[in-house]
DNA sequence: CTCTAAATGCAATAGAGTTGCATAACACGG
DNA sequence: CCGTGTTATGCAACTCTATTGCATTTAGAG
C-alpha cells in the first residue's frame, strides 16, 4: 500500500531527472497518500514513524516540491502553510475547502466561473485562491460518516458552539 | 483631513456603546483613512507618527474591532493579517486584490457570483474568502499611474523579472 | 570506485502573534 | 467635581512557524 506511494513518488521525481532523495520521495509519497493538503507537521509526524527526516530538511523539500510544481502551497488562516499535490488540470486557479472544525484542508474539483469577478480598470489578474470555509461530511451532525477515523483531528473544537454546527 | 477619520473612528465606537479610547479611534480611524487593507505593522508605522500605541494593545484593538464587526481580517500569503474597515454588504463574501508587486491588498466590490462552485455532497459552505493575485493598476508598466507615490512599498519587488510584469 | 555538486542535519535566528500581570484610564454614580 | 470599579493598556516574556548559515553526507555521473 505504502509502498505503492513511494514507488508512484520516485517515479515523478526521477521522470524530472532531478535527484532522488529519500526525503523527496517520502514527502511526495506522504502528499499522494493523504489526498489532501497537509501541513508540515502533519508531514513530519507521519514520516517519524518509518523515515525520521529533519524538520528543515521536509520544510526545503516542500519548497522544491512546489518550484517543481509537484505541490502546490495554500495559505491559511491559521498562518500554516499546507501542500497539496499539485493538479496539472487546475493550475492558477485553485479552490479549496477548509472545515471550521476539523481543521483539514481539500481541493475543490468543480470550480464553477470564478473568472467572472470583475477587476477595476488598470489591474491585471495573474492567479485565483478560493476558499470555501465550512464544514466536512465528516464534521456534519447527522452525517453518518461523523465518526473520525485513526489519522483525523480531534476533538471537534466546535463541539462545544452548537450554533456553529447548524443546530 | 486626518481628524475627519478621527471623529468618525469615534462616533463609530460610541455609537456601539462602547468604551473610547484613543487606542481604538486611531486604529479604526487609520484604517477609514487607508481605504484598503493595513497590515499591523503599516498601522503601528502610521501611528507612530502621532500617536504612538503599544504593538500589543494594537493587536488587542484590531481583534476587538474584528469581533464588533467594524474591521475583518484576511490572511495572506506571507503568513501577515490584513484587516480593513468592514464592508456591510458583502458580510461572509469577501474577495480581494493582492498586487504581486507592491503587495497592497484591495476590497474588491463586484466579486461576481462566486456561489456558483459545487462542494462535494455532505458539505456545507459558511464563509467564501476569494482573492485574485496579479498587478494592480499603479504596477502594471505602461499605465500613466506608475509611479509610486508616497505611502507606497517602494522598490516593486518584480522589477527584475519583466516576465512577470507582462513584458 | 572516485569525485563533485547538490542535499541534509543541526544550531541559531527571524518575525508575527499571544499571554500574564501590574498599572492606567474610561465612564458612571454620587 | 470627585471617588470607584471595571476595562483597557503597556511591558516583558513567550510560542510557534518558518528561514538561514555552515559543516557533513550522499546521489549519481564519469
Amino acid at each position: 500500500m505504502a509502498i505503492l506511494f513511494s514507488n508512484a513518488a520516485e517515479d515523478m521525481i526521477r521522470h524530472r531527472s532531478a535527484r532522488v532523495t529519500t526525503a523527496r520521495v517520502q514527502v511526495l509519497a506522504a502528499l499522494l497518500k493523504a489526498g489532501r493538503a497537509l501541513t508540515h507537521h502533519e508531514i513530519e509526524s507521519r514520516l517519524s514513524r518509518t523515515h525520521a527526516i529533519d524538520r528543515v530538511t521536509i520544510y526545503r523539500v516542500l519548497e522544491w516540491l512546489t518550484r517543481q510544481r509537484f505541490a502546490h502551497k495554500i495559505p491559511g488562516d491559521d498562518r500554516v502553510w499546507r501542500f497539496n499535490v499539485a493538479d496539472e488540470e487546475h493550475a492558477g486557479q485553485h479552490a479549496h475547502f477548509k472545515c471550521n472544525c476539523c481543521d483539514r484542508v481539500f481541493c475543490l474539483k468543480d470550480t464553477g466561473n470564478i473568472h467572472s469577478v470583475k477587476l477595476p480598470s488598470g489591474y491585471r489578474a495573474q492567479q485565483l485562491e478560493l476558499t470555501v470555509k465550512g464544514l466536512c461530511a465528516e464534521c456534519l451532525p447527522g452525517n453518518k460518516l461523523h465518526k473520525l477515523s485513526a489519522n483525523k483531528k480531534p476533538p471537534c473544537k466546535l463541539a462545544n458552539y452548537p450554533q456553529a454546527l447548524g443546530k
